[in-house]
DNA sequence: GTCGATGCAAAGGCTTTGCACAGCC
DNA sequence: GGCTGTGCAAAGCCTTTGCATCGAC
């Protein structure tokens, strides 16, 4: 079974909770750092942002906040088990946040125009666990990528 | 050294089949591009490599090429099918043997120290089928990434 | 001989880091 | 008040690109 950061999500994404958090590993609350975790829950759970996009996201909201800084909180939230980065490698890196509903999600990429359907499938979760198990190891999270073209630039490709 | 399957990349593979498929697109066979194909052949299917490691073997065995032209081979055979890219975050950018048997490869990886066990997975494989049916989407590839702690790991976490 | 490919070095993204200052606890 | 966090700018990857030359066909 996933090791289940025990819904860290839920707790540490009050202010109190991530304080609390924070606190545990002798770090801080800061107010960049709600800013970032609240656009990320302002978004919702299907959003993947990429730091630049963080970044200017937060600016239109008058809540500046730098680049360094945004880097720092992502790659801070993300070992808080808070955000998680997602795998695809077209495009660069992108956050969301965590949550137990998307912990194990799915996505379906057109790799020519990058448009993206999550999904989820507990066939796939089983079988990924079964892999885990049978090998010893501990199940942490499980994301399926297919890669594939979308209707419209299925129709572009046939030449 | 495994001897290629009679597939796609089987065909290429040899210089002949190569030199036709390059010529297809209006491209040449050149020895540097023999020399990173031949590399991932020698090296066998489950390997993964890095630009740099591709570059840094090449070196080793007196086969110089360099960097960029490194970029652009691996650029190169993974557009022809060749080769295809990792879709693992950690540890940058890789490539590997592009083969049927590994079209539909699933990894199994310790978030902690890198160790990666590859499997397969019918049920992985219908559940993206089904899932890129459903909306639409042509399948092109399915990948299964399950984020985990291998026992090693898993047992140095509990201190 | 042509035109694509290579090597080199420079430029380009994206991300991290050093340092002085600000501000959370 | 001490010590962590921030902002800024500089530095560091990794990757791509411009250009002169080379070489596959």
């Amino acid at each position: 079974m996933p090791v289940s950061p025990p819904s860290a999500a839920g707790v540490a994404a009050t202010s109190d909770g991530l304080r609390t958090t924070l606190h545990d590993r002798g770090q801080r609350l800061t107010p960049q750092r709600q800013r970032v975790l609240q656009l990320f829950e302002r978004i919702g759970e299907g959003s993947h942002l990429s730091a630049e996009e963080v970044h200017q996201r937060l600016l239109r909201s008058e809540e500046r906040v730098s680049l360094a800084t945004v880097y720092r909180t992502l790659r801070l939230l993300s070992s808080m088990g808070l955000l998680q980065e997602l795998e695809l490698p077209e495009g660069g890196r992108r956050f969301e946040l965590a949550s137990d509903a998307h912990r194990d999600h799915h996505h379906l990429v057109c790799v020519r125009c990058g448009h993206t359907e999550e999904f989820e499938s507990t066939a796939v979760l089983q079988a990924g666990a079964l892999a885990a198990g049978s090998h010893g190891f501990r199940l942490l999270e499980c994301v399926l990528n297919v890669r594939a073209l979308c209707p419209r630039c299925s129709a572009a490709e046939q030449v």
